[in-house]
RNA sequence: CGCGGGGUGGAGCAGCCCGGUAGCUCGCAAGGCUCAUAACCUUGAGGUCACAGGUUCAAAUCCUGUCCCCGCAACCA
């Protein structure tokens, strides 16, 4: 039977800097995503990469003296290192200045073209040669000496620019059946009314090409103008899937995207232009775009002025990459916006990780160890505690899925979570420890129980640390082939007389370096 | 009258749509256990649910108004 396929994408990252905490958090929530649906029998196509044109990379670049081309590459490299070292299990990394983009971006520009949605007019507007950007004429305002000035306060002038123009008002009608036939296209829901009323507020023309620069996608046939750095970043998700050529097995397989992952700031990006893009070109849009929040340092902005710039290298070396992980994903609700502290995360590490999950693993695997000599002891009969705590462990999957329908991530980690609570509490009534004494027999009933609980919470917790639930698995000696969501529930236990290998600590205490015990 | 989110025990949040003993995590206090990563388990203290009106037998939950905080406002995860 074939497989389900899924196609999931973070926004492209815009490289005209570092990476930061933002960018991380997008890519790892995505990462479990993808993992998750892996895990869970379907085939999966996790996109992931950079939007290199646009003004804002050609300035950047010239403040460095540098050509953009540079600039993009050294950036790109270190948003590429990142991922690599956030452990994200990207199948395809796809950058806006890459040939196979050029060839589609034109494509789809042709589509739009050919349907009779791009013209040629002029923009025109409040030009702020100073702070490089058009203003709307309510925004500026007339000055002391009766010079126009913009918003911040510095002068501008009116300027008309040849520039094609994209057809959007054409779409208003069809964006709102969208949005009403697929209630679920924009998740949260908050956000899909922000942008329904924004798009029955009436949609104006977009002018999509510049003739100022050349650094970006050449329009076809007029080659004085490149693209609009949206019209061809948005683009990226079908290029990365073999368009232009529709025929292609890659594209019939995995378009339309069943997710696009993005920021709050770009709904509008993606849930208006993009499916218009689409509508015009003549290609189905995708499925279900997500927002999720911003990250704030203990409650405040990240801002370079303010100094609260986190780097997510330094972040991942200081706490491990899936501690890091793992504390954005269970702290944050998915989809609002969040906040972060050295203080917040030491916290989830130690008592969530170390203490929770992977004390009772230490536990429960070393009295394995010195009792049965490592070898997993055969189960007696189920009594009332065991059958309860066994049933819970069962029943995690199914709430891990219909969290998962709506990439409730946090609810994922909070319906696995409980049951690990469950089990310490139920590990402590058993007391395992004094049953060596007394009923060695129950004893390893309750040690089995146990191991098959952790098994079960390992499993589900691979799409979020998949490093760490890995080796929590193979102290269970569960085989590779063994680890997907197939294997959860009362249908595939573990075997008992497994040799297991001596056990080691999987989740360390975080400590302070200065020595200082920390929580 | 630009748009949106929010104000619930010390901290962070859930509950509000579908009114009826206010719940969770962390922290704090006491007790238990001693297998384990000074971890685990139990119990407890602590809240006029921003404020003021209104509807109702009954409001954190519905309605009206006020105050405050935070984002966004078409380059920005």
């Amino acid at each position: 039977m074939a497989k389900p396929r899924y196609y999931v994408t973070t926004a492209i990252a815009y490289p005209n800097g570092a990476p930061h905490i933002g960018h991380a958090y997008e890519v790892i929530a995505t990462d479990a995503i993808a993992r998750f649906m892996r895990l869970d029998g379907y085939d999966v196509f996790f996109l992931t990469g950079t939007d290199e044109h646009g003004i804002k990379m050609l300035q950047t670049a010239a403040k460095e003296g540098v050509p953009p081309r540079e600039l993009a590459d050294r950036n790109v490299a270190l948003f590429q290192k990142m991922v690599k070292r956030l452990n994200c299990s990207n199948d395809d990394y796809i950058r806006t200045t890459e040939p196979r983009h050029y060839a589609s971006s034109q494509a789809i520009w042709e589509r739009m073209a050919k349907n009779g949605d791009i013209y040629l007019s002029k923009y025109s507007g409040w030009y702020s040669v100073r702070d490089e950007a058009y203003y709307a004429e309510d925004e500026t305002k007339l000055g002391d000496n009766g010079q126009r000035l913009g918003p911040l306060g510095t002068p501008v002038e009116w300027v008309e620019e040849e520039s094609y123009f994209f057809k959007l008002s054409a779409y208003q009608d069809k964006l709102i059946d969208l949005y009403t036939r697929v209630p679920d296209f924009v998740l949260p829901r908050e956000r899909l009314n922000e942008v329904a009323s924004f798009v029955r507020g009436g949609l104006k023309d977009l002018s999509v090409s510049r003739t100022t620069f050349t650094w970006g996608v050449p329009v076809p046939g007029d080659p004085k103008h490149v693209m609009y750095v949206w019209v061809d970043a948005l683009t990226n998700y079908i290029t990365a899937v073999g368009f232009p050529d529709t025929a292609s097995a890659q594209f019939k397989r995995y378009w339309p995207a069943d997710l696009h992952v993005i920021g709050k700031d770009i709904v509008r990006f993606h849930a208006v232009y993009w499916p218009a893009f689409l509508m015009s070109a003549g290609i189905e849009v995708p499925h279900r775009i997500y927002s999720h929040g911003f990250l704030f340092n203990r409650g405040e902005k990240m801002s370079k002025s303010v100094g609260n710039v986190v780097d997510p290298f330094s972040l991942a070396d200081a706490y491990g990459v899936d501690q890091f992980r793992y504390f954005f994903l269970r702290e944050v609700p998915f989809g609002q916006d969040g906040s972060y502290s050295h203080e917040a995360i030491v916290a989830r590490i130690n008592a969530d990780l170390a203490n929770d999950l992977g004390n009772l693993a230490q536990r429960s695997l070393t009295m394995v160890a010195r009792a049965f000599g490592g070898t997993l002891p055969a189960p007696g009969e189920f009594s009332a505690n065991d059958q309860a705590i066994l049933a819970q462990a069962d029943a995690m999957v199914a709430k891990a899925r219909d969290a998962m329908k709506t990439q409730a991530l946090h609810q994922v980690l909070n319906a696995v979570w409980a049951v690990v609570a469950e089990a310490n509490r139920y590990f402590a009534g058993e007391a395992p420890w004094a049953l060596a004494k007394t009923d060695p027999k129950r004893q390893g009933t309750v040690l089995y129980v146990t191991a098959e609980v952790i098994r079960q919470v390992a499993i589900l917790a691979q799409p979020f640390m998949p490093d760490s639930a890995g080796k929590l698995l193979d102290l269970l000696a569960v085989p590779a082939d063994a680890r997907d969501f197939a294997r959860l529930g009362p249908a595939r236990r573990l075997p008992a007389g497994a040799q297991l290998p001596p056990p080691a600590p999987v989740f360390p205490r975080y400590v302070e370096p200065n020595g200082d015990k920390a929580n």
